[in-house]
DNA sequence: CCTCTGACGAGTC
DNA sequence: CGACTCGCCAGAG
């Protein structure tokens, strides 16, 4: 993956407004990547100075290891996310 | 070169 | 709903 893609996935992730949430895979199409998972990585690898926290899975729940995390960000911000999964409304819409 | 393993996602049953 | 499968890219062993 080259080092372009790279800086559209962390400017993808840094415009992320506070309080709101997309999904890996809506990440990864807008940057031109094949596959959320990559995106994952990246956040994992590259994203410590990035709003990861506001990137959750298609189906609103977090990743396990970092979920207790996750969650305790978000609230910050005003996301209750009940049940270890952010409210519906700010859920990522399959369209 | 092959297999396994992820901060994933969509489809089937 | 949950459990499984397969596609995806890259690094490790």
């Amino acid at each position: 993956m080259d080092d372009a893609t790279v800086e559209r996935v962390r400017a993808l992730v840094r415009a992320i407004p506070p309080g709101q949430v997309r999904s890996y895979g809506e990440i990864a199409d807008e940057a031109g990547l094949s596959s959320a998972r990559l995106v994952g990585r990246l956040l994992a690898e590259d994203g410590h100075d990035l709003p990861w926290h506001r990137v959750v899975r298609a189906n609103g729940t977090f990743a396990p290891h970092i979920a207790a995390e996750q969650a305790a960000r978000l609230r910050v911000e005003g996301v209750l996310a009940a049940d270890g999964r952010v409210p519906a409304e700010l859920r990522p819409r399959r369209r």
